[in-house]
DNA sequence: CTGTTAGCGCATTCAT
DNA sequence: ATGAATGCGCTAACAG
């Protein structure tokens, strides 16, 4: 900036002393009215605004979120990302966002570059790569330097720290057991995200409805996407051998995907096949049968994860610290065309 | 942060000076090299790292770029921001995202808060709402205030600055009459983003195609998408009356949404109606059938908007000032299944 | 080679 | 009601 306008600037200007100036634009009671007035007209007349690192400097909080995501393409983590951001904006923060690319490397760095006095705290969902690695030191010595960190939907019981995630057994168990009540035999799961809790959980819940409601003798199958060129070559080899008439995907791209090769296959969803998907995104929307999903409400995870974020940067720091929550939002199943459900 | 560790501490802990460690650490040839270890030793031990925002205020340069994007849940602007953040890290700059969604108060407003010293420069695409107030003080004021700006897909003529863009006319022109020569006759163009400059160059080159190589009572047509519940009860309309057999969409979604149309009326997708789509995103892969789409490169976008401004940043302010300049970058046509294409 | 000093822009305590 | 002085944590010019 070539010559942003300062309190000091204004001081000369003004012919008042800085601190009087700083006072009068704060409205502190103790500068008459007058002065406030002429301050104040003089600071919009060349349009002063202060300097929010020094600001932040002094005051030593940036009001500024670090955010932290393993993918922006993925609609869910966008439409948290979104969340976020509102909620943010409305409680006065900005967010710095971080892509960490399922890497734990990109994710610690990140992590510890923010840390140096450039956020508050941190929102964050977990990245494969940490999982793999187990290693959650970097947010553990975070947040004992006192800086508050939330985890969503991708969380770890090795930290300590508000957390907010969904029902995803639940929600598994529920989609499952919906598709064995309403007439189908032989129900797989595909997962592209079984290292991660999330996707163990669903695993859990589609077994233990499989448990619960499926003949034994039916097929219990999960498989897992890592590459999806060769899965398509592999499912198709599997469908070959095996008759399956119920899908349910970890995620929503796998879900289409899935869809697709077995239409390709020349047969019919719903008819021979019924498809659920884990999701928040327009592809289900605009798909072909349109994908009956289980909707993770993105924004609303997004906004809750920020206000109790928020919530704790705020709080007195004399008061007695909160207890650490987890909040655990209820999905929703949304039919619409790949699936025939009785109820 | 409870007790962070700075420079003061270290000095006592060593009984150096401040400015001694600070040397010391920042690898001053004055130092000499016992000093060095023993501080670099002790700075690691008690895992110091430097407070940014203090450096930030000193060295009066923050090291973030402010991104305005005006929605990341449309795939396009998603990719972008990952060549953004990506090459941003690559170079050393955190970024603070806001999104604008499509409001130019939000867009104001974001732009008006960082620019207060909290970033050196900004990497925008513009609003909607801007387009439509026309309004575009806000970003030639922060340029005046020697914040570069550098635009990107959505820009305008109205401010000087760098911008990188994708060759819209030339595209839309190209995937309009490929789809002539290779047999449709009637073609009509559906966008849901006339209201801006990217909107209306692909009108134009949809338009110009028409000209160029269909017939004079060809139909030509250019459908405004508002509302898409609105737009399928008037499409549909539009079908009863109206023979098409080529559709150019400005975007993906829109192209998704109404080859569905066209499909839920008994139409085949390609062998009745082609679909070209403008895109860069995952619905179009995984659409049955795929998506043939303009893809718009978005992630190598971000990373030349985000070098670009960069440069800028970091050259010599006693140098000349470069030239504003704008690149433009080929889009490439990927043909899938939905358009019967000859060549 | 090391230390003292000043200052980035702001908020604030303590005089006056 | 106003102003002088201090310090947030850092860098760097200058002095020794």
């Amino acid at each position: 900036m070539s010559n942003p306008i300062t309190l000091k600037k204004l001081a000369h200007l003004s012919n008042f002393s800085i601190s009087t100036v700083s006072k009068a634009l704060a409205d502190n009671p103790e500068i008459s009215k007058e002065t406030k007035e002429k301050v104040k007209k003089l600071a919009k007349l060349y349009n002063y605004t202060p300097n929010l690192v020094a600001r932040s400097l002094k005051e030593r909080k940036t009001r500024t979120i670090g955010v932290i995501i393993p993918n922006v393409l993925a609609h869910f983590f966008a439409k948290v990302l979104v969340g976020i951001e509102k909620e943010a904006v409305e409680l006065g923060y900005n967010i710095i966002t971080c892509i960490s690319d399922e890497s734990y490397d990109k994710e610690a760095k990140s992590i510890q570059m923010l840390g140096s006095g450039s956020v508050d705290g941190f929102i964050i969902s977990i990245s494969k790569g940490t999982y793999q690695k187990n290693d959650y030191q970097h947010l553990s010595s975070t947040i004992e330097k006192n800086i508050p960190v939330v985890m969503f939907d991708r969380v770890t019981e090795h930290v300590e720290c508000d957390k907010v995630v969904i029902n995803d057994f639940e929600s598994s168990y529920d989609a499952t057991k919906k598709l064995i009540l309403s007439g189908c035999k032989n129900v797989i799961f595909v997962s592209p995200i079984n290292n991660t809790n999330v996707g163990v959980e669903r695993v859990k819940g589609y077994n233990k409805a499989l448990e619960d409601y499926s003949s034994p003798k039916a097929l219990s199958e999960i498989l897992i996407i890592e590459d999806y060129k060769e899965f398509a070559q592999y499912f198709n080899d599997y469908l070959d051998k095996k008759t399956v008439d119920g899908i349910v995907a970890a995620d929503e791209l796998s879900a289409i995907y899935t869809m697709n090769l077995v239409i390709g296959r020349g047969l019919k969803v719903p008819e021979d096949i019924s498809v659920i998907g884990f999701t928040d995104g327009i592809l289900s929307e605009n798909s072909n049968p349109p994908l009956t999903t289980v909707d993770q409400h993105g924004i609303e995870l997004g906004e809750i994860a920020t206000r109790k974020l928020i919530q704790r940067l705020e709080q007195n720091s004399n008061e007695d610290q909160k207890e650490y929550t987890t909040t655990t939002l209820k999905t929703t199943l949304i039919k619409r065309g790949s699936a025939r459900l009785d109820s």
